[in-house]
DNA sequence: GATAATTAATTTGCAAACAAATTAATTGAA
DNA sequence: TTCAATTAATTTGTTTGCAAATTAATTATC
């Protein structure tokens, strides 16, 4: 095996066996940060991730949201039941279909997204990392995304 | 403005606004392959990080392991006696500081090292990352890491 | 040497997160 | 049309994960 080659299988290895253990630990460090923040508006991250999408998206059913943002179904009943009770969100079951959800932001709702538009950028202060650092790191995780999801379709 | 100017705006926007959910997202997808590979020999993806920290250091005490892989005590507490149950490792109060636990590796739990050690492979055949982008994934999130540990210091 | 401060681990309480089972409503097939 | 299959949401059970309070042991201070 020729030195470059072995190199190869080196840095191979290394990425089998740790590629998941830094990003765990950047996603949980991440989403720390984000819940210090959002204290303040007494939201958690999922929460705050779940008003984006009603932010951006509007109204929606518990399925899509479930879809879009790849939580489990099992996950949301509680959390909305929880943004339900903070008065942000209002469910009621559809009349085409009653087995489906219908879920839409309250007033109290849709003035919250103005009061917490800087949280990202608060969050991003915490932490020194390169802007280019950032965008790369945000493109390569969408695009792992991306591949996973296109996966998933074709299983 | 120049439209280099705004162009560079709206990148920083995007990743102030973005950087975190698809990393959350990426963290979440791929523990849950590695729980789906681990589920044959009973571990966790989390039990996984453990084990895989004692087949390194060997034997340590609780405020060391929470300490390298970033996980509150009160987190690792149920977690090794989860272990100390499946018969993985031993826990027992040093002699110099009976406040200390030491946690040591039954040969149950050494033996159990190499049955796993195909384990990141089979997880990185599931997914179709380009090894290069998976070697930049690694790199970035460790040197994140790395910087948010070195702020924590000054702090 | 007694007491205060610190430290290591545990306990308690709460919020994700998913799998598996269940319920209720709709659609499909015989 | 009736009954089976499917679908949307919920419930139940288990594991993470952290913050805050507690317990037990050690170290520091007076």
């Amino acid at each position: 095996m020729s030195k470059q080659e072995e190199k190869r299988k080196e840095v191979d290895t290394r990425f089998k066996r740790q590629v998941c253990f830094p990003l765990y630990l950047c996603a949980k460090e991440l989403t720390g940060r984000y819940n210090e923040v959002l204290k303040e508006f007494d939201l958690t991250y999922t929460q705050y991730i779940v008003m984006n999408y009603f932010w951006t998206v509007g109204k929606s059913n518990l399925k899509d949201i479930a879809n879009a943002i790849m939580l489990d179904a099992s996950t949301l009943t509680p959390l909305l039941k929880k943004l339900e009770a903070k008065g942000l969100v209002e469910k009621k079951h559809s009349q085409k279909d009653k087995r489906n959800l219908e879920i839409i932001l309250t007033p109290k709702g849709e003035a919250l997204r103005d009061k917490t538009l800087d949280v990202p950028e608060r969050v991003v202060q915490t932490l020194n990392v390169k802007r280019e650092d950032g965008i790369l790191l945000h493109d390569l995780t969408k695009h792992l995304i991306d591949a996973l999801r296109e996966g998933e379709k074709k299983e």
